[in-house]
DNA sequence: TCCTCATAGTTAGGCAGCCTAACATTCACC
DNA sequence: GGTGAATGTTAGGCTGCCTAACTATGAGGA
């Protein structure tokens, strides 16, 4: 059983983590623009450098519909980073897979915005940077759970 | 002066980093949806709730350009929740200030959304939690930096 | 005073990325 | 073999951001 007291330390860090999402947001839109590829078509291709993958796992990886990300593998098919091919064992399916550019190009993006993120941790003591470790595997949890 | 060894740990919490801004990018994507009110929204009526704003302000505080700025304040105008004045001090300055129906339309939004967030940090336990906690402020930080 | 430059905001036009609805194709199962 | 589920794609629309161009006002010097 929880208690007013514990339910009221609850919403106040509700409310903190509220405003530190905007910061997070924030953080990811400034980040978006390293070059030519954004943080979805970064993702996407890194999705797709461990193994062929489905549009609707893509998709489903990714938080968004399926015709979404339709239309970012077709930008990416265009750009020349990905390619499609008929899934062998169930003609529905679409096989997404990295060509040799797309992967040069999402080893150099990711290579790129991992420095400018290094950079910014950097700055930081190292209790700070402590603290941000560990509560990185925590907010991979509170994604798996809704 | 910085060892190899600490650059590449660095790199690595750079690597994490990354992946968890992304869930975070998701996180807030699935907040989005609580009822009328985007969190750009939210964001503004929250600052404009202590005291009538600048749109430039506004703009800057939401990282975002004065155009795009003007844009959701118009639309927040439409739906009767800002009112916009022009500056006593400066007439070239437009004030943006809460309404009541803007005030009472925040503050429920805003519980809304405090109530889903503790619903979810509430399935963490304690140790999680705290290192949520400590983490918070420190995202802050990384905002002020750049 | 008047001229010039900076500042605040709006308008116009464009683009990226997401959505739902409707559709074709294929699979799975009875 | 026929029916319903699953996989993608296409079409159309919306939101939210951007830059460029504009108006109006303020500030400061010749």
């Amino acid at each position: 059983m929880r208690t007013e007291t514990e339910d009221e330390e609850l919403l106040a860090l509700a409310q903190s983590f509220r405003t530190t999402l905007r910061h997070a947001v924030y953080l990811s839109r400034s980040m978006d623009h390293d070059g030519e590829l954004s943080t979805m078509q970064l993702s996407t291709l890194g999705m797709a450098a461990d193994a062929p993958l489905r549009v609707s796992r893509i998709a489903g990886n990714l938080g968004i519909r399926v015709p979404s990300a339709t239309e970012q593998i077709i930008k990416l098919e265009q750009a020349g980073l990905v390619s499609r091919h008929q899934d062998p064992t169930d003609s529905r399916a679409v096989l997404v897979q990295l060509t040799g550019k797309g992967r040069a190009a999402w080893e150099e993006a990711s290579r790129r915005r991992n420095a400018r993120i290094a950079e910014l941790l950097g700055q930081l003591d190292a209790e700070d940077r402590a603290a941000i470790a560990a509560a990185l595997p925590v907010v991979a949890k509170l994604n798996r759970n809704p």
